[in-house]
DNA sequence: GCGACTTTGTGCGTTCGTTCACAATGGGGT
DNA sequence: ACCCCATTGTGAACGAACGCACAAAGTCGC
């Protein structure tokens, strides 16, 4: 029942099988491999590149070597050439068309990323449900209304919808988007999305992070450890 | 070798013991959980819950298993006190007390998030290394210039900074606030920052998950799966 | 060419996390 | 007072991820 890849070893045989840790990791190394290249850096070894990534290194190398071998014992890895390779991995190779709903502070800052357009993201479409925002220019797009979200996306080809609405718009904006034929989500609402099969959503949560980081910052002052247990009355 | 707690059965066992995964997802219930309340639901299974907290219901229990035995065979979990109970485990039934460092848009968009203030996060300063907004007044707080940072964090008891600035100051600003004595910090800049032993730092990184959806939307599509090896020149 | 040296790629044991499946247990109805 | 039912809490099996340690494999100097 399950039709794996069949070893030929005329082709890569990533063809399902790259870890999800490791793919959370590879944007990591890429964004490292550029800074060297940007410092003229030719060849890097997996020490080294491990260092600048902060992770281990025998796990960058068992990580690169999910994409093939593409590094030369005794020497290291040649930076622009795996950038190459990350990058196609990730599929920065392509351009992927990105809309923005929720003109909001959030909204604009992330209009405003450098980040976005630099590797392969175009911001397509900025969207706000309310008037007074619309028509405003920000980062050299118009803000447009919400009711044109499922033209905008059809005509632009948006295939990434960032969700930056206030909590109780984004499931509503979520159902649009993906009905519009959306498949993969950024969500910076505090709720859980729910999405049909199929369909990828990503969460970015201020607050969740810094609820993990008290949790952290109590245990270290001394935390709730040893108190006697309050008997539910 | 290994000394694991006791099992005094008088103290809580959770003197080390809750997973970082679980503690990920606290934040998450403890949601879930203030959306029943507000609508008047006082009971919950770890069905309901899970469903609400988008994970399966066996891991929901097993989380919570790990802060006590707080539900009741045959009913459910009472929402109020696993409310509160959540809260105490992670530290918020205290006030935290975070500064933000680096005023652009994002910055802007953190200080004027709800979700601060609302839950035992009290945003105590606002500092920028820009002169031009400096003095500039932003949710209820005027922006000082960095300079002041050791000042601040040890006059208002900072003990988490936000660091919201450019790639390149970040690192710089980093090692302030920890020399200031912040041991925990939480990360928007592209960057991977590097803090002593017992420094928690914590990274959101809005291209990264941009790059992850886009490696997944490229496998939807069809991606590089079958496509010969390039041999390396 | 050859040998010493460096660094990759990976097999393996370990730890961490998830899920299943069910015994234990409290509540409520009769 | 007892039994039935719903739901928790958890043992155990499974699976994913990590990191060590080393053989394989290439480079560089001579």
């Amino acid at each position: 029942m399950n039709p794996r890849q069949t070893n030929a070893k005329a082709f890569k045989d990533s063809s399902k099988g790259i870890p999800e840790a490791t793919v959370a990791r590879l944007p990591v190394y890429l964004r490292a491999l550029q800074g060297l290249k940007e410092r003229g850096v030719e060849t890097v070894s997996s020490e080294e590149l491990a260092a600048a990534a902060g992770v281990n290194s025998a796990k960058l190398r068992k990580d690169l070597s999910h994409l093939g071998s593409y590094g030369t014992r005794g020497v290291g890895y040649e930076v622009e050439y795996l950038v190459y390779q990350i990058s196609r991995e990730l599929g920065l190779t392509q351009d992927w068309v990105v809309a923005i709903i929720g003109v909001g502070n959030l909204g604009r800052a992330l209009a405003g990323y450098g980040g976005f357009a630099s590797r392969g993201f175009r911001v397509a479409g900025l969207l706000d449900a309310d008037a007074s925002i619309v028509g405003e220019r920000i980062a050299g797009l118009t803000v447009e209304h919400t009711d044109k979200l499922e033209t905008i996306i059809k005509d632009q080809g948006v295939s990434i919808a960032v969700i930056a609405t206030p909590a109780a718009a984004a499931q509503p904006v979520c159902d649009r988007v993906v009905a519009a034929g959306v498949t993969s989500v950024l969500n910076f609402a505090p709720v859980v999305l729910s999405v049909p099969e199929g369909v990828d959503v990503r969460k970015v949560d201020l607050s969740i992070e810094l609820q993990i980081l008290a949790f952290h910052e109590q245990r270290k002052a001394g935390g709730p450890h040893e108190e006697y247990i309050e008997v539910h009355p």
